[in-house]
DNA sequence: AGAATAACAGGAACCGGTTCTAATTGCAAG
DNA sequence: CTTGCAATTAGAACCGGTTCCTGTTATTCT
């Protein structure tokens, strides 16, 4: 591999003159041309480590995600990948299979790389994560989950929970099953429920069943089989998209009509809920913005600039043919 | 931060006795103890890029994927990360947003950052990508194409297509509807059709019909709310899942009843096919178990042991509700 | 023409580690 | 009490860049 060492000499130059050359500049038309030709010549490409050991700026930003196969989160990837590739961020994504310990790992790890900044998919809020963060010297965004302290961008959860509530007593419904996930994931679990909980019963005579599964396609699968045939509801509601889409193969399998015997709502807008007889009424995020907000956000974070702690983004209700008024 | 100089004169030692420590070992209990005292009193951590400046050695293997939002990806992608952790890789993800530009970008910036090997995830085969990926040394492995010269990991396309060929005749189908993708993609789109077009027309009195449309759900669903009108076959062949899933909505949507008035099937295998009514026939692909091998396989190259050119695994057929007798 | 100034180039130090070489020490054997 | 050898350690060189400082040369101004 040609170094610069090698470029200056057949140049017959001093290193710091092709050095020179590659950045500021500063050196003579004659010389230029020289160089210029030697490394065209020789293909020579600067080593990226060596940069970064003196220059102390690696122009790498870290993203931890929760797994590789959710789509929410490859949403906001996107967002991300576009928006660093504009600021002339290099990625390094890397995934901790929805385990606290890798989460920890994950982030000691990327600090020692001396990525400029982190991105984190949050989904539990421990202490642990917060002391980690903390004693890691790089700037850290969570995205999804908000804690004391820590800088994050987050979704309305509570009012995208109090839209569909609001949407389904205007359909006329009062008597519910909410398929929800575990209390852990304080946004999603927690608060998302909360706010369609708050906004029903608000409402005298409503009742709210509840039930409690993973976010994967085959427990809400599997519970939904039982769950619809004991249930008293008119409208379920789902936590997520995902979940949405396997209540309503589950009614499909039990020969359920959607929304003849049941209305039927996700979170999320994924476009999966699009794809499915009938389509699925949903809440949706927007998660696109958010990862290009994010990494912006990010962008200040390491440049010292003064932030808010908390940014949130806005959702807005997508009314699709799985629900229906009661009658 | 703290370096290694800080270490080594807190603890009274010289800095290669860190490093020493830090490494092999060959250090008295005595020392051993000093270091270790400071160094978790200070929280060191050796900075990563002057370590792989000396060492020509990051640990770290490079990703280049077409999108950020493909199903089959991702699971090649969970196989990768899996298997790279296990052998003590760091992946570096990018995304070339299906734009040879971009690739041979992220091939150059990859090979620049001195990973040690780079999984790419191909989609067109050209001159280009021949050349550029014999310009870097990094060693990189092609996954889903195959090329003259260059290692990959490849799908049995064309197998896939007589397997849903010799399905769709033994239910007695004759005139079929091949959905397929453009020839640029010679895996998807030449030998996978040509299997399936093999294998039926060895069969006389069968007739194929063909439309083109890309990768997306939009395209194929806007696509087959026109030719589902206007085709006389009873079976529609679609190069992809994501293709039958759309173009059954498309079949909902025209009230066409699937598989009474057409049997459907796709290819890959996707989750999603499992999670809309009726479910869909398709050729299940091992993307997992190509990552696992493709990490594998690229292991072996960077440490310059010999290895085939091109490894193709197998897939299968599963059968699902989606087809049907003719009759 | 001589002095001041600007433009450019070379050399050395530095970033934070690893590794090679040579020196020191401790201990067993002669 | 030497000698020989192994274990351990210090010091220097090196990885491949960037940057500061200084010196040289060319240019402009008086």
């Amino acid at each position: 591999m040609v170094n610069i060492n090698d470029i200056a000499k057949q140049a017959g130059v001093a290193k710091s003159t092709v050095s020179r050359y590659l950045n500021n500049g500063s050196v003579s038309e004659d010389t230029r041309r020289k160089i210029e030709k030697i490394i065209k010549e020789t293909g020579y490409k600067p080593n990226a480590f060596a940069r970064s050991l003196k220059a102390q700026k690696t122009n790498m930003l870290g993203v931890i995600i929760p797994r590789l196969n959710s789509a929410s989160t490859n949403e906001v990837l996107q967002g991300i990948d576009e928006t660093a590739r504009k600021l002339g961020y290099q990625l390094i994504i890397t995934n901790s299979d929805q385990n606290n310990e890798r989460e920890f790992e994950n982030l000691q790890t990327l600090a020692k790389q001396k990525v400029e900044g982190i991105i984190m998919f949050a989904r539990e809020m421990t202490e642990d994560h917060i002391n980690t963060v903390k004693s890691v010297e790089t700037p850290v965004l969570f995205i999804g989950q908000k804690a004391e302290g820590i800088h994050s961008m987050v979704h309305q959860d509570y009012e995208a929970g109090t839209k569909i509530g609001k949407y389904a007593l205007e359909l006329g419904h009062r008597h519910f099953l909410y398929v929800g996930v575990p209390e852990t994931d304080q946004a999603v679990g927690v608060e998302r429920r909360q706010g369609f909980i708050d906004r029903v019963t608000a409402v005298t005579g409503t009742t709210i069943e509840r039930v409690e599964t993973d976010f994967s396609r085959t427990a809400a699968y599997t519970k939904g089989l039982t769950f619809l045939k004991e249930t008293e509801a008119t409208y379920i509601v789902c936590a997520t998209d995902n979940i949405a889409v396997a209540v309503l193969k589950a009614a499909n399998e039990l020969n359920y009509s959607i929304p003849g015997d049941f209305s039927l709502s996700g979170f999320g807008g994924y476009e999966a809920t699009a794809y499915v007889s009938p389509t699925i009424t949903t809440v949706s995020y927007p998660y696109r913005q958010m990862g290009i907000e994010a990494v912006n956000k990010l962008r200040q974070l390491i440049e010292k600039e003064e932030v808010p702690l908390i940014t949130d983004l806005q959702n807005n209700l997508v009314v699709n043919e799985s629900t229906a008024p009661f009658k």
